[in-house]
DNA sequence: AAAATAAAGAGAACATGTTAACTATTTTTG
DNA sequence: CAAAAATAGTTAACATGTTCTCTTTATTTT
């Protein structure tokens, strides 16, 4: 059997959690979580959405988004109404005071992002995200 | 801000997820979770070590690792025992039924294996393994 | 149209992730 | 050597992941 240590999984793991260091902090220092702020990002970029869309977006299982934007929702930063055409459906979106808290920490964000960047190397950023994009589109 | 979609923790969380495709079904036939799986193989191939080691090898951390231990242990898989140096420390290590275990899915894991790197292909499989072994490194 | 099916969310039960506090042991300092 | 500081592991409290079930509403079938 594959060695362990080359398991694909457990690097993914890795360096999901090497990125995340560097932006880790801030997102404390802001009282979100980490998928808090996935999902509040998601929703700023795309406008309002669908539970499930939300969810596929995010790579976030349902239940698991149920408790996380009750959450977000109880400090403001969310609000749901119901579709009209579709009772079951409910439409979700960012209120103004989470648009208040991506324009405080956009600046910081980027800057992290960048420090990021050119401490692995803006190409061989670029080939990995190429071949992650990849990756993620197969299946068995 | 970068573009939600272009995130790179979001990125390597869509690629484990779709890696993983390939072995969910099989570790649930098998009656262990992915954590429990990742303990297991790294006390194979490690042999018996200590809780912190074992934590850091697994990038799980010591309060999940306690509960997961404790699971297996109830279940057969693992034994434990205090250092006689230093009483502060436990060492685990696996039972016979573990290797039963291991003996009985490394076929079919392997072939899982093979599968899903015929998909993705060996080359890029190899280039990303390096450029997340590289990332893993850096540390803001 | 009535019954059967499918789809969207939510709820339940358990495993794990995450941070802080705590216990029991070394190890280090003064 | 005694007190202080450091280390390994656990416990607690809450957020999230994972699978299954349930409710409600649409859609499809007969």
């Amino acid at each position: 059997m594959r060695q362990f240590d080359d398991s694909l999984p457990l690097q993914l793991l890795k360096a999901r959690e090497a990125c995340m260091n560097f932006f880790r902090p801030l997102l404390q220092e802001n009282g979100v979580t980490e998928q808090q702020w996935r999902i509040l990002r998601a929703l700023h970029a795309h406008g309002e959405l669908e539970t499930k869309q939300l969810a596929n977006l995010c790579c976030v299982l349902s239940p698991s988004l149920t408790g996380i934007v009750n959450r977000l929702e109880q400090q403001g930063y969310i609000q749901r109404r119901k579709s009209t055409e579709d009772q079951r459906r409910t439409l979700l979106s960012i209120t103004d005071q989470a648009r208040q808290l991506f324009d405080k920490m956009s600046p910081e964000v980027d800057a992290r992002y960048k420090a990021f960047s050119d401490k692995y190397g803006e190409e061989k950023l670029q080939q990995l995200m190429t071949l992650l994009n990849d990756l993620s589109k197969i299946s068995p």
